[in-house]
DNA sequence: ACATCCACCTGGGTC
DNA sequence: CGACCCAGGTGGATG
């Protein structure tokens, strides 16, 4: 097991470095879309990321129906399908900013992620993927690289009434078209939060 | 520059003593409302100003609605219409405390005003005013007295449905103070106690 | 009670 | 320097 420092603060400080974007394909057909060296905020107690706005409107769905929407739900699995997370992502107008809350703190507890590690979005057609990582030492290969791969899948977008929980109907948005769903979306391997 | 101490923490408690009530009408028909020494925490980082609950619910509008409702907007001019301000008044139920919060800051800043100081609430009929003046120092007249008057006009009362900005408006910055225009009708009048 | 989530807010930095 | 980001906050609702 990766040993599990803390090292929570950092500086505190954003940097566009930060952020990589268009590395190449690691495996397969995955494709990288963004990355982000996540803050202390982001794996504190505010339970949410900050996604870059910059990123999100090139990359993550549906950003006007996200914006005028209440939010979306999306589906996160691992790579092999053993886990999985739903991570609300929304806009919020205030700040202008997109969000990952709902879901989201615990994702930062069972990856133990802490401020300076590296959440990589990438993706394989229709499937999404996420990866987390430590943060390097200093200048040199991380000594403990401790890659946290899992699959971010599935476009699953559901679009949310404001504030209304969704009782027993469910859109699933699959390959660029809503599904109606009656009860569970259930994506194979459903995770449930 | 007046030099803007910061003092953002303090004690954090609020003081019942710093408040005065009933000094008599300064000018024309003017009368004193209630004034009070603002805290440390009142001048920092907390963006608000804390209205004690007595003078609260003694002279401020609605103190049922702006519990019940999302809060209240009240628009704030100077004497001669050439500043204004526009402030959230609610209520905290988690302190049980009224609060002026979104805009105090600004004013703050505009003002320079530092913990010690005084802002006085006086009303003429329906216009209310708000005066605020350094603090004396030590038991002799203010060294600088630095009257800083202007009017707390016009009870604008909006209800605030739960979180919705206002599109229209707009800042006018004349003579160094910013002016809040609005599409709607800048003069209700219709203060309520 | 406590943790989480939600919508909103603001200052500092950057472009 | 104004406009925009976004990190770091808030109170309140919810379960």
């Amino acid at each position: 097991m990766a040993l599990m420092l803390a090292l929570e603060t950092g500086d505190g400080r954003e940097d566009a470095g930060g952020l990589a974007e268009g590395n190449q394909a690691r495996a397969g057909g995955r494709e990288r879309m963004f990355e982000k060296v996540v803050t202390p905020s982001d794996v504190g107690k505010l339970n949410r990321l900050v996604v870059p706005k910059h990123f999100a409107e090139k990359h993550l769905p549906l950003p006007g129906a996200v914006a005028r929407a209440g939010g979306t739900v999306l589906c996160f699995h691992d790579a092999r399908g053993h886990a999985a997370w739903r991570f609300r992502y929304s806009y919020w107008s205030s700040s202008q900013s997109y969000v990952m809350t709902k879901g989201w703190s615990r994702y930062v507890r069972d990856k133990r992620l802490a401020a300076g590690d590296t959440v990589a979005f990438c993706r394989d057609g229709t499937r999404l993927f996420i990866d987390c990582r430590r943060r390097s030492r200093g200048a040199t290969p991380p000594a403990v690289p401790a890659l946290l791969p899992q699959a971010f899948f599935v476009p699953q977008v559901q679009h949310m009434a404001p504030r209304v929980e969704e009782p027993g109907g469910r859109c699933l948005r699959l390959f660029g078209v809503n599904l109606q769903l009656r009860a569970e979306p259930v994506v194979l391997l459903d995770f449930q939060l």
